[in-house]
DNA sequence: TATAAATGTTAGGCGTGCCTAATATATCCG
DNA sequence: CGGATATATTAGGCACGCCTAACATTTATA
């Protein structure tokens, strides 16, 4: 078996899809097609040839082995099952799923697209009852869309994603919270380490001063009392 | 704004991530968080200093600059919000979601990202009485999983994707179909071609011999006989 | 058939990103 | 302090994948 750079799997994939037409496949039609020079498909067909992929004669056309069919089949699938989830199922515009399709595919594993594809298979077949998921998730996103003045909401991956981490300056008194990462200038990094906020130890704020400069915090039965600066570098996660 | 290629965001986000761990981040660190040998580390760095996306001092440790954290942050928020959706969404192993996650990062879109977001912030919010097509996903797979005897139903994501297209000879008399693909050897091809077999086509499928040997067919009026192994080159899917 | 146009190939170069081997610096410890 | 050890850097090389310029071959056309 053979493994492919993601190049050498376009160029497969390239022959396959020329191949649809029923016109016999060139050079210039890979070239194109991939928007590469023409010595840049001759030498990646140098490879595929020596791969016992494809076959081709100089100054002629070009066609898959029967194993190259395989492999360059099992790209496009790749391809044809990612556009379509990105674009039946989260509603993404056709041309924006098949660039994304095309680059993923070459990266993703064989278990995750086929995960994918049965998730399509699910969302199709699914019964009716419990089918209006799908639609009550695409009515979701135009009304994001509509709602979201341009930039607003624009961190959902992180709300999606986070422990919900907060600077510890903006912790109340009175509260706990767990440090997550110290960050900012090195010589404040430092201290702060030194002082033993380090990740995954337990923060208490004592007291805040009016200004918020200095905070007052509780580490390990430690008082210890922070500019602004430094607790703004220490990220937290409330816990509770 | 800088453009990074997949490698130099790896590196910065590894920076990112050891960085949480609130120790300094080392040139060997990030060499054995990426398994790459320290001279491709310095490398790396060399670049991510030109751009000044980092700080470096000479055999001293490295941080992130103001505009190379954001860029970090942005790598490692992709990341987290494609192996949730693997993991938590799909229900893949984490290793795999991990994996996988880590390597669409550079290639995925922004704009899909966040509509990936978009869907588990819609799962995890959508009403109860709405909710339980996630469930019944799980179990959809389970079950999956569960009857499918290793291999079984290796061909999903072609039947997900797939316009149901199958070979001449399969065909029926009587039934029609439209040419989807030429496929088979070289001498083959032409001659199907020449025919006026080429994708797009009608064909009416108008005799089987005893063995499927030859089949007569009718492409746009006129009649073909067509031996198993041509009609076996030619994929066609039924109208209707 | 002769010439022009289109297409394909070779040669050579460049940037990226990895490696090994050798060397330089920093850190630890007796 | 001084050597042993850990870590970092430099130098040099290689594979990949793209490019341009120059040249070869095929195909079209007069
Ligand atoms: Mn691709
Ligand atoms: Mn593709
Ligand atoms: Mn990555
Ligand atoms: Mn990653």
């Amino acid at each position: 078996m053979h493994t492919l750079s993601a190049s050498l799997e376009d160029y497969a994939e390239a022959i396959w899809i020329l191949g649809l037409r029923g016109r016999v496949v060139r050079v210039k039609d890979i070239g194109e097609f991939l928007s590469v020079k023409s010595p840049s498909v001759v030498g990646a067909l140098k490879v595929l040839v020596a791969k016992g992929l494809i076959t081709h004669e100089r100054y002629g056309y070009i066609e898959l082995s029967q194993e190259g069919e395989v492999l360059a089949w099992e790209v496009y699938r790749k391809h044809k099952t990612l556009a379509k989830f990105f674009n039946e199922i989260l509603g993404i515009d056709l041309a924006t799923a098949a660039r994304d399709a095309c680059a993923i595919e070459h990266c993703v594993s064989d278990s995750t697209v086929k995960r994918i594809a049965m998730f399509i298979r699910f969302a199709e077949t699914v019964p009716d009852e419990q089918a209006p998921w799908l639609a009550a998730f695409h009515d979701y996103v135009r009304e994001s869309v509509e709602s979201n003045q341009e930039g607003a909401g624009d961190d959902l991956c992180e709300a999606v994603t986070s422990e919900a981490a907060i600077m510890l300056d903006m912790i109340p008194a009175g509260r706990e919270a767990n440090v997550v990462r110290v960050a900012g200038r090195k010589d404040i990094k430092r201290r702060l380490l030194d002082m033993g906020i380090i990740p995954g130890v337990k923060v208490r704020m004592e007291r805040v001063a009016p200004a918020g400069d200095p905070v007052d915090v509780v580490v390990k039965g430690h008082h210890l009392s922070l500019r602004k600066a430094e607790a703004g570098a220490v990220m937290v996660e409330e816990n509770g």
